[in-house]
DNA sequence: GTAAACGTTCAACAGTTGTAGAGTGACGTC
DNA sequence: GACGTCACTCTACAACTGTTGAACGTTTAC
């Protein structure tokens, strides 16, 4: 995926940006496809098209590329204003809604390809992703068990998300969203909400 | 955590062995801590106080190394002896066994926190650890979901345990292993048996 | 007691990596 | 149209890595 040959009658400004855009676009397909360690400077470069000390010079150093190209942007609002009974759903929905855009699907799968590995990432990922949606269910939970339960809430959607995208389980890759919603909620409703009664169907 | 000097009297054969379990045994520890390519041969021979081509000559390369210190080993006999009301407390009970030896588990963790950056380590994980006994819970289960539920519940078991060992999210590192049978025990009979009655104890 | 076998170490190589600094040529501004 | 700015490249270094082959000294076998 290199740059492709840039009209000269662009601005400067534009073609920075679009040259800075190309670079982070290579780096998040890389460090979502072989990680931090195997992905290098001189590959991501390459890929974009680029000389690797251009690389440095837009992030500083390998550090500071890995942290803008991986990122997981959640939107807590519509989880935080869900009723008990709508949590699960809306948790799913959300995580599946960010991995439509191919780009933040990238971006999302590089944090989580390195986060046992790397740093930053486990991090990134352990009080960005997991903590804080987690407080804000715990809160609507509520009782003695409320933040083990949204504890566990969030370790299913990961395992999920690590076995349909990153080890690609047959079963679970292979399954829609439709169908592991439709299995999944009834589930994550006896999670979160133990009291109430459980449909059958 | 060197080598304690070994007496001289302990015949050639016993020291042989004693030395390549304590190289065994640093490997499996700093690969587990921080992953396959942060870790390196000298290291190992340094905590193992070796001298890093001893390291070689035992093990080929660091891929034959990381391949004996890094296993998962499940026995599938109780799960798949189980019935469909049974498999999700013996699921549980397999997980959490089998990191109650502190070899085992430094040698779970280090085929865990590298299964996502580490191609034969995501083999095994994906091959042996889930798609294996996967396949006898989906006959336990039976019916057309029988495959995606029994997917759904390893994802469910590998989320919890990264959560737990490896992102170390509070609430759930700071679970007891009977709380989190207590509190999955119902989530999970509900996955793999829908039509069951689900008490609301 | 001699010689082979073996556990172990020493010293070194070749490749790769992140990174730095000087340099180049086109673009925008006056 | 000259000059400074800026996007971008070239070249190089220093560190670290996995890996190798020869060597050393002790233990075993005959």
């Amino acid at each position: 995926m290199a740059a492709e040959a840039q009209d000269a009658r662009t601005p400067r400004e534009e073609r920075r940006r679009r040259t800075e855009s190309t670079i982070l676009d290579a780096a998040r397909e890389l460090f979502a496809e072989s990680g931090f360690e195997r992905t290098t400077i001189r590959a991501v470069a390459t890929s974009a098209g680029v000389d690797p000390a251009l690389v440095m010079h837009y992030y500083g150093n390998k550090e500071g590329l890995f942290a803008a190209a991986a990122r997981w942007t959640v939107d807590h609002r519509r989880l935080a204003a869900a009723s008990l009974h709508d949590v699960p759903l809306t948790a799913l929905d959300d995580l599946f809604s960010s991995f439509d855009d191919p780009r933040h699907r990238d971006s999302a799968i590089a944090l989580l390809r390195n986060c046992l590995t790397h740093e930053s990432a486990l991090g990134i990922m352990r009080d960005e992703v997991m903590c804080e949606p987690q407080e804000m269910i715990a809160k609507t939970i509520g009782g003695v068990d409320g933040d083990l339960r949204a504890g566990l809430l969030g370790a299913t959607m990961i395992g999920i998300t690590i076995a349909k995208y990153l080890l690609k389980i047959p079963s679970v890759e292979g399954a829609s969203r439709a169908d592991i919603e439709r299995v999944m909620t009834p589930v994550l409703r006896a999670l979160v909400d133990p009291a109430a009664e459980q449909p059958n169907a």
